[in-house]
RNA sequence: GGUCCUGUGGCCGAGCGGCUAGGCAGUGGUCUGCAAAACCAUCUACAGCGGUUCGAAUCCGCUCGGGACCUCCA
């Protein structure tokens, strides 16, 4: 039934059956967020994706550990050389401590993580809570011959890792392009080659977020703490290493060389890149404020909209296209998901009130192999939604007398539709509320609707269209079907 | 400048050598007191020019758009 998974390696850039190194346990790392401002969309068309992912993965029945860290030091602000620590910038403008800054936004991005029904990681690793691993690693590669120590700053050896290993085997890149590409911008760089990039960064006086290490008071540099986090918790190789599009160069290639120096083997088996949210056609960014955040999605509190999304609705535009292709964010794009979505989960809820018959009158088996064979190939999402309208179709057939299911069939759709739309997915809002409040409105709308009928059954259509336009205007719908008055909010 | 990706109908977005993607919007119908929903039918495509092939959105070349990375970014 669930055939073999098959998903895009970035390394060998091509679709490969996937098989965990330890048969049934996979061993999953993502970049997390850098925690120094809100993280913004498309950070979290990324996290949504591997999201969906790690769902898939644990629907087909692997135990996954999945570690997704938070970048809470280490990153410079202006070039590698006279580099300040991002989080310390914004804390000085701000005059608060840099881990209240960590704390604040570290907050912010589990919430909103949240709102879009993210299953939290497993571990969540902080880089500052890393410092001695990292130094620790970095002491090996240095032993090893694959690293230099400039003025109490620490450099991998670029060329000297290129001697005996690929670096570039991720990116597809030649030494030589990424050295026409440099410019000699900087003349008194301590590194041997541009290409060169820090392990340990010596901190300027002023620089408060700053360790003891064997070279000096300083700090990582920005690609060791994943080496660290993902050995320490995953082994020196694991299965799934995943981030956006943006950090497979350098960041990513330079985790490889790394990895490589550190252990001597590959660090990861299967590199998975998410693509990019674009906003106007061009990549969400902080630097340079092409942003829209969450709040202002959720809110409609921005230019960009002219009303509100409910997160499960932009998750459901994000899975509409596939992981690895570029999408535009657009308030229409949004409009039109946003029907789909109640589309989609009108038909879910309606599956428990559907008549039962002795037959079905297609094959349930079909498309739920569909679901299958959709997710299996690169997690195809848009594919498994086509698919999942398909079945749709279906049950509203059924819900007006042009088609039929089978008790046992019933079930076992149900079965599958909460393990995809819910659980694969992680689209929620199609289920029955099952609370005390949602039952007293159960009671209300039924007398409610008993009133209306009653005006009905009278010809009273002032009284009736009264009722329902003032439902309407409260934000509840009300449609009038052959077995009687239904009602659902929105 | 270097490396790479991409251009699909009104909009979004799959497919990547032959078979209806799907969603939204539109049009005509069924149903309905009206409406909504649902159902049925239906209309808009593969940037342009060449080439390969029995056959090309799908492979190759060129041209023209758009984008990413090469510097922090999911």
């Amino acid at each position: 039934m669930t055939k073999e998974l098959k998903l895009y390696n970035s390394l060998s850039a091509e679709k490969e059956v996937f098989k965990p190194i330890h048969s049934n346990y996979v061993g999953m790392y993502v970049c997390g967020p850098t925690v120094y401002s809100d993280v913004h969309l498309g950070n979290c068309r990324t996290f949504i994706s591997f999201d969906m992912i790690y769902r898939y993965l644990i629907h087909l029945g692997y135990k996954v550990r999945y570690v997704r860290n938070i970048t809470d030091a280490g990153h410079l602000v202006d070039d590698a050389d006279e580099g300040e620590d991002k989080i310390v910038k914004k804390a000085r403008l701000e005059q608060v401590e840099p881990m209240e800054i960590v704390q604040k936004y570290t907050v912010g991005f589990h919430d909103i993580l949240r709102n879009f029904n993210a299953i939290p990681p497993n571990i969540e690793p902080t880089a500052t809570g890393h410092i001695q691993e990292q130094i620790n690693i970095i002491e090996k590669i240095i032993s090893q011959g694959l690293a230099y120590e400039v003025n109490g700053s620490v450099y991998f050896n670029v060329d000297k890792y290129n001697e005996t290993a690929d670096y570039g085997i991720l990116s597809k890149r030649k030494i030589e392009d990424l050295m026409s590409g440099t410019r000699e911008l900087d003349g008194q760089s301590e590194k041997k080659s541009p290409l060169d990039f820090a392990l340990w960064k010596k901190a300027s006086p002023e620089h408060i977020m700053r360790w003891n290490s064997p070279w000096s008071d300083g700090f990582p540099g920005w690609h060791i703490e994943c080496t660290a986090m993902s050995t320490k918790y995953l082994g020196e190789s694991f299965d799934i290493h995943g981030g956006g599009m943006d950090l497979k160069f350098p960041h990513h290639e330079c985790e490889i060389a790394q990895a490589q120096a550190f252990t001597g083997k590959p660090p990861v088996k299967y590199w998975l890149h998410a693509n990019l949210l674009t906003l106007n056609g061009k990549k969400m960014s902080k630097s340079t404020g092409n942003t829209l955040l969450p709040d202002e999605l959720f809110s409609g509190d921005t230019p960009l909209l002219e009303k509100g999304f409910d997160p499960m609705v932009v998750r459901f535009f994000m899975m509409q296209a596939h992981y690895r292709s570029v999408l535009d964010f657009s308030y229409d794009a949004l409009l039109a998901s946003e029907k789909g979505y109640h589309k989609l989960m009108t038909a879910y809820k309606d599956l428990d009130k559907l008549k039962v018959s002795e037959e079905s009158s297609e094959e349930v088996s079909k498309h739920i192999a569909a679901y299958y064979s959709a997710m299996n190939d690169d997690f195809n999402t848009p594919i498994l939604i086509a698919n999942l309208f398909d079945t749709v179709s279906w049950i509203n057939k059924v819900k007006v007398g042009q088609a039929t299911i089978s008790k046992a069939d019933l079930i076992e759709l149900k079965k599958e539709l909460d393990a995809f739309i819910t659980g694969v997915l992680g689209l929620t809002g199609g289920q029955a509320e099952n609370n005390d409040g949602a039952n007293k409105m159960d009671a209300v709308m039924e007398v409610i609707i008993e009133l209306r009928k009653n005006a009905r059954e009278n010809k009273d259509w002032t009284s009736s269209d009264l009722i329902r336009d003032s439902l309407t205007a409260a934000g509840i719908s009300i449609k009038d079907t052959k077995e009687g008055t239904s009602w659902s909010l929105n």
